[in-house]
DNA sequence: ACAATAATGATAACTGTTACTATTATTATA
DNA sequence: TATAATAATAGTAACAGTTATCATTATTGT
């Protein structure tokens, strides 16, 4: 796998995140997809979220639900799971750089990065 | 399941955590008891661990390693994971409830808490 | 001692994901 | 435009971690 060649099933993926500000998992991005390509293979879509990751055209967001979630934004940012619905919600700003400040005067090692999840009530729950 | 029984297996669980500063899968745990229990049911890890963490008496640690590690000290801090050797490090602090604040003023929703993996080179590592 | 029932061991089932393989599609070049 | 090289695909099997099932055993209150 050198030189990466162009396919629509590709494309069709890339265009149901960026259609979205959910954070869908694969089976649901397979299902969105499958109404454009009805017969597009689960493990299609799951070797192109894979290759995308890779790429950082996307990103892969761990919610700690024991799912992958996917985003088609890849600028970093932090996410925030509704404990009412468990919708995934974007928090549109820049990470803390300051968190990795002080983690590395505490910690013995070397800091590198980090990764929060935030958990609250959507807006759309909230009332 | 209402009024819990004692279980020696259940202390033999609790007694591996709390010997190691490490923060092992169920698997891990499993072999290690079975030094004390050598017919243990790998299912029994399961339950009790489940059982444990709903108690609050150990609290499970979503490293984003896609499997989940536990750790038998349930006071809330951050961890770090080695992206060198895979290991698990305590930050031995109070999570930064400032995080919360900061948060809560950019969504348009609430925010309850938030938790948080740093990835670095643990003390080991570092050499 | 006994009855009620929580916990167990053994194993099957389930879920999300990855690997495999023959076939198809894309790309660069002649 | 035909061709050759090979990346990507569909379909499916395999896999890992975890949960569920169920008959048996252990713990507990009376």
């Amino acid at each position: 796998m050198n030189v990466s060649k162009h396919s629509k099933q590709r494309d069709a993926i890339l265009e149901v995140l960026h259609s979205t500000k959910a954070h869908p998992t694969a089976d649901a991005i397979y299902e969105e997809v499958r109404k454009k390509i009805p017969n597009i293979s689960l493990g299609t879509v799951y070797r192109n979220l894979a290759k995308l990751s890779e790429d950082n055209t996307i990103i892969k967001v761990n919610a700690g639900t024991g799912v992958e979630h996917f985003d088609g934004t890849p600028t970093p940012h932090y996410h925030v799971v509704c404990t009412e619905c468990g919708a995934i919600d974007d928090i549109d700003a820049d990470p803390l750089e300051e968190v990795n400040v002080w983690a590395a005067k505490i910690f013995k090692g070397e800091i590198y990065k980090h990764s929060t999840i935030f958990f609250g009530k959507c807006e759309r729950c909230k009332n």
